[in-house]
DNA sequence: CATATTTTTAACCTATATGCAACTTTTTAT
DNA sequence: ATAAAAAGTTGCATATAGGTTAAAAATATG
């Protein structure tokens, strides 16, 4: 409940007092009760409030979770033990999952399951399968949660499924046009586990529809040379498994000189080369991760 | 108003029953009476209902923004017009801003002055520089609005001026560490002026720094590629103009050559010309626009 | 089609969000 | 240093957020 005492650091931090900055929203002693923790305040009310002292929602609702270390914001605290690998803080996570009711917390436990296989640990049911896909067939509206949820699941699930589901997905992903980074980043994401998936069980037609789909979300996207560049990638190798060699290998050794180009982190680098070693010749390898006639 | 209508259209969307949802958090009744507009809702229970549904507060914001066109949310809309160089509907802007009174809206039409001048119309008074400076050296947090404030301001402040507020802006900056996306490419945006301005006035040094300060920033930042490649270019003609020429131009060719690889709008790279025109030879200009011996 | 479940509405009630006036504290000015 | 002004707080009044119960209306399910 420390929401009024952070509005009360940014308020004073930007020299407003209490009456400007309540004028004609509310009076100048709710204000005063409200920064000092003795009441709540309506949502409206709040946002009026923080447009007058011109903070976005977001950068208020960033600074209360910051505060909220003990709060209930699951995905974040996932994220990062699995982005770390650890296995132990994963198995935690899953016995408090296990215990609570309720189908979310259900959904959760599966979840983490996914992610511990992942790692390589545990396994997953068929039974739980089920009770995912049919979660996902359910839902007619794919927030944050669900796409993170699906990105998890599409190793696990069986092709024709994952692929009616993704479908289905596709059909409600306008929702996404100009949303915010983190959702892009992961609808890119499933796109690009999708898409491997794909090549991997030679279903090149589909693979390449999705990478042309993906394409036409760049036009306008200038600036997000990352995203572009594992795009050339997935082309590239969609288009060498349909025949197109050279261009396709072409197109991967762009994409890996643009990588080599930014410093990205070596490992980076080796995965892919890891990967590709299911595709690609030998000789083939080697040239596109030969970078010594770029100059650099 | 229209909060409750989003909320309930993102619980029926994924099957939840208004006695789940509200469920140790409001009544039944009550949470029906709120979807409907019949009723506000404390910002607290609508966190603890959102987090419930599992849908991110920033989703929710975005839904309820993308209804209200007519909003408050004046940034966005200047954005906008600005970035389509809108000079018209700037003046419009303008004109509405300037009818209103209090500190921001002061603020506010100074930065549209600011954004006209950049455009090629109008003027800013010294009495509204003045009236800037002091607004910046008394603001101790500094948000997405200040930021943006700045932002625009740089080409118009004195040096020392500038870069003393620019110092300020240094000391609080910690708090953007891992801020969302929106803030940090503003902050780059920042960084990249403040820069350019140091170099044209001959700062080598004090750019120097800048450029080593963000360099810090990329550590941990390895998808950013963007960003990183805009470093290589401030770098490169920062180290060319201190003398490095030659490791100078090998990075600003870099920087040329990743972009000229993920297809950037040819309109980007005409202008680093037109700008790297001032400082480089023909000749030296030629070469570092030159990627025939990339292979592409 | 009928039945079960969910949602809405209503009436009345309680808790609390919010306003107003008086008060205390802090800042500013002389 | 002291008065004046501004900013912030407290006590009390009131509007409204939110609860309880129950019944009607709408939806889902078989």
């Amino acid at each position: 409940m420390k929401i009024g005492k952070i509005f009360k650091h940014l308020r004073k931090s930007k020299h407003i007092t209490l009456q400007e900055a309540g004028q004609g929203i509310v009076s100048t002693p709710f204000l005063s009760r409200f920064e000092n923790g003795l009441t709540d305040i309506s949502f409206t009310h709040l946002l009026e409030l923080l447009n007058r002292i011109n903070v976005q929602l977001s950068e208020f609702e960033f600074l209360y979770q910051r505060q909220n270390t003990d709060n209930n914001d699951q995905l974040p605290n996932f994220q990062r033990a699995y982005q770390a690998g650890d296995v132990k803080k994963l198995q935690e996570y899953l016995l408090v999952w296990q215990k609570r009711k309720g189908k979310f917390a259900q959904l959760q436990a599966i979840q983490l399951k996914m992610m511990l296989v992942t790692l390589g640990k545990g396994k997953v049911s068929k039974r739980e399968l089920s009770v995912l896909t049919a979660y996902f067939q359910s839902i007619n509206n794919w927030t944050f949660f669900e796409l993170y949820l699906f990105g998890h699941a599409i190793l696990f699930l069986k092709v024709p499924v994952m692929l009616n589901l993704f479908k289905e997905l596709q059909k409600k992903e306008l929702i996404y046009e100009d949303f915010r980074n983190d959702n892009f980043s992961m609808l890119f994401y499933i796109y690009n586990n999708v898409i491997l998936r794909m090549l991997d069980e030679r279903f090149l037609d589909t693979a390449e529809t999705l990478v042309t789909k993906l394409e036409k979300y760049f036009k306008d996207q200038d600036k997000d040379y990352y995203h572009r560049t594992r795009l050339f990638n997935l082309k590239g190798l969609t288009l060498y498994l349909k025949g197109q060699k050279k261009i396709g290998l072409s197109l991967i050794k762009k994409a890996n000189l643009i990588t080599y180009l930014t410093d990205h982190e070596e490992s980076f680098l080796w995965n892919e080369r890891a990967y590709l070693k299911k595709y690609l010749t030998p000789k083939e390898l080697d040239t596109v991760f030969d970078f010594s006639d770029s100059g650099y």
